[in-house]
DNA sequence: AACTCCAGCAACCGCGTTGTC
DNA sequence: GGACAACGCGGTTGCTGGAGT
């Protein structure tokens, strides 16, 4: 037994909507306001309309100080860096942009912006291992990383037990041999940048009550470039399955791990890659694997 | 000019959450 | 505390217009 539709759907007009319908839902909100009750609101306004898609009409279009288009390079830089901590909470980071709705961010990300990550990062070679750049030296728009490390090659006759959480070896079985042999790579990283890298591994007693979460947003410009700007960044909590706790900075989440979610939301587009939990506390975004 | 393909975007759908009785 | 209604959100669909052939 499915759910009960929410409307009479016989009876309600559907597509797009005539600059008359919008004349008559933007002057009945301006007036009147919502009343907290969508449901109802066609009908007073005289709209033979379902509430959603009144609400949504309004939300993503008639709503005052709305913007479209022509997305600036700060704001694609804070939908990457959010998507790479958050994942796709369109509303979360919708909130971080003043004028965008969610159904414009969602839409810009799927149509323009993921295509033009995958395009900047440089296609991974053989035995070799991305990482993100230490240096501060302006890196070329071409070029974000540097070559750092050799890993052994991929290998999938090699157990990944201790290399992969659970749900890692899940995205596996889902993914081609070139993805796996990303993820194999960051599972390796982990291991090469664990616990001897203060750099990289952030301890509990560093966080600071008077950092909020706003103030932790750091952009992807300053993923790319490694810059010391990092010091507030939001800590990001990574609680593995084996019960070993670590906390990863938002320096943390660079292009790899963007990608990672890239491809991740590409092989399995209904199920979320992270589950987020931001009740955990102010200050830090749960990420369980 | 006619047709096909495809990117972009508005709108829909359905599920999870929240509020109310 | 359970049932129901309404809201909010994210994934998906389908229309439209421009580019390519």
């Amino acid at each position: 037994m499915g759910r009960a539709p929410c409307c009479d759907k016989a009876n309600v007009k559907r597509g797009p909507w005539s600059p008359e319908e919008d004349a008559k839902l933007k002057d009945y909100i301006e007036k009147q306001g919502t009343g907290g009750n969508w449901i109802a609101l066609p009908h007073k306004a005289g709209l033979k309309r379902c509430g959603k898609s009144c609400r949504l009409r309004w939300l993503n279009y008639l709503r005052p100080n709305i913007r479209h288009g022509d997305f600036s390079e700060e704001e694609d830089n804070i939908i990457c860096s959010l998507f790479a901590s958050i994942g796709s909470r369109w509303s979360v980071i919708a909130a971080h942009l003043h004028g965008r709705t969610d159904n414009d961010i969602k839409n810009y990300w799927n149509t323009k912006l993921k295509k033009k990550l995958i395009a900047t990062m440089a296609p991974p070679q053989p035995h070799q291992h991305l990482a993100i750049a230490s240096s501060s030296s302006a890196p070329s728009s071409s070029s974000h990383y540097n070559m750092i490390n050799s890993l052994p090659p991929y290998n999938p006759s090699i157990s990944t037990n201790q290399l992969i959480t659970p749900h890692q070896e899940m995205m596996m079985t889902m993914m081609d041999q070139q993805q796996q042999q990303l993820l194999y790579q960051e599972a390796m990283d982990s291991l090469v940048n664990s616990p001897n890298s203060n750099k990289r591994i952030m301890s509990h007693q560093e966080d600071s009550q008077e950092q909020s979460t706003n103030k932790g947003i750091m952009l992807l410009s300053d993923v790319r470039s490694g810059s010391s700007t990092t010091s507030t960044v939001t800590r990001v909590k990574m609680e593995q399955h084996d019960h070993h706790h670590e906390e990863r900075s938002m320096e943390d989440y660079g292009m790899e791990d963007i990608n990672h979610l890239i491809s991740s939301s590409c092989t399995s587009s209904s199920s979320n890659s992270l589950w987020f939990d931001e009740n955990k506390t102010e200050d830090t975004f749960m990420l369980y694997y």
